[in-house]
DNA sequence: GCTATGATATTGTCCGACAATCCGACAGGC
DNA sequence: GCCTGTCGGATTGTCGGACAATATCATAGC
């Protein structure tokens, strides 16, 4: 009959506070929030109630420092933020690999149609760059993996939408544990992946929506394939495949 | 040459060990987490020290409270947090109305065909009470896009993968105040979203993969029709339609 | 013009305190 | 037996003040 009354403490209200004044885009990107006594003299609280606002502002990835800085600035949430926050919580939902492979199954043609569509030179030139470096591995699990998902965020980047951009970043961070157990274990995996960059690469060259968004529906599905080969359950867990580079960039 | 060698504050290290142990699965949902006091003495800092570290954990949607507790247990982030994080960070990264439509046609398709393919009886139902409450309105226009939230958001849990169900939420979200706009201005509207809603569950009922992906292909291609013929530019920013209910669930 | 220097401002952390209120137990009335 | 009122203790929210370390900035020196 009544809705719960809410309550909420000072400070809920200083970092909702600041936030909005953000989204107003009162406060812009790059410049320096005032200093936290300044701040708990304006809002009228203590200083350790700002400084409790500003956590969460700062995990949020709206606020920011300067490397070394002492300083918080306004920030927008770095790829690297928003994608490790969503990680967790795909994580922590208990996400397994074939969930997260099927999200990229879903969203990948989608970008690689878009990015051939709109790329710009030098945005196919940094999806032609990750593609040579893959190439040119040999052995080198890791970087090879890394060169993977930069061709996939080259292309996220090329498609010049932020959307795609931000929602590649969890989905290649839950990926690639498993991409270098595939790479590690299936022979042909190497070469089938230079294929299918070299085809979406034309693709994408070409302006040509439908052959880039089909090779990479190709592309993802050979991950699949992938997985079954090198003998990893697709209810694996995608925690269990993350044990290494816990970093947590909060 | 070198690495700048970097410092962490005790509130960060403090925030990161206890996330380390949630993502660990040492402390599982549910469980309250010490007291304050308790994990200040545990870890040898002050309480605000520590107090500064939860706010990171909560905003982070790590750690939360039962309505109207005092204690923090931990969680894992909901819908909600992890919806509100990325929507902020897509409109601060400028999102455009257009980019969000082309995440939508890139992943509802997907999401629809699995659906379709792993349904329960329970989840089919939930999709066409969402669609029958559509069906139903008259007028009540915010009402009405609830009603199209709910069925994209049910058809989400019916996929059963927890990604596409976090990555339904911060779309649809930002959805809602440009479809508003189009419910109101274009009259075909809602029929047309009363069809596609039909075809959409008689094709998941069908368990018919296939014909609900084409049908969602479809639902979210009116979607761009209606920019259009409800004059709302495609390059409109969604930080633009989003005036109201920015209520922010930090 | 650039660099070294030093004063100042700011953050990180601590301590101690207190009011509000949530929690659990306990007693009493229907 | 179940609901209500009461009460003490525990816990959080907030405050004030303090101090060391260091980032910042203006200034003096080359």
């Amino acid at each position: 009959m009544f809705e719960p009354l809410s309550y909420a403490p000072a400070y809920w209200r200083v970092s909702e506070a600041i936030r909005a004044r953000i989204l107003r885009r009162e406060l812009v990107e790059g410049q320096p929030l005032p200093t936290e006594t300044e701040l708990a003299r304006q809002f009228e609280v203590n200083r350790s109630t700002v400084r409790e606002a500003l956590r969460k502002l700062e995990s949020n990835g709206l606020l920011g420092r300067r490397r070394g800085g002492k300083r918080l600035y306004v920030t927008r949430p770095t790829r690297e933020a928003v994608g490790g926050g969503l990680s967790v919580a795909f994580e922590l939902h208990r996400a397994r690999v074939v969930d997260v492979w099927e999200a990229l199954q879903s969203v990948q043609p989608g970008i690689a149609g878009a990015a051939a569509l709109r790329r710009a030179d030098a945005s196919l030139a940094a999806i032609e760059a990750a593609a040579r470096r893959f190439a040119g591995r040999r052995g080198e699990r890791e970087e090879a993996v890394g060169d993977v998902a930069a061709f996939f965020d080259a292309l996220g980047e090329a498609s010049g939408n932020p959307v795609f951009v931000l929602l590649n970043e969890p989905l290649l961070r839950l990926l690639k544990p498993s991409l270098a157990v595939i790479i590690d274990r299936v022979p042909q995996a190497r070469s089938r992946i230079e294929l299918a960059h070299r085809q979406i690469v034309s693709a994408v060259r070409a302006r040509d929506a439908t052959a880039a968004s089909e090779w990479m529906a190709r592309h993802v599905r050979d991950f699949r394939r992938g997985y079954e080969v090198a003998g990893i359950p697709l209810s694996t867990e995608i925690g269990e495949t993350l044990d290494t580079a816990r970093a947590g960039v909060s």
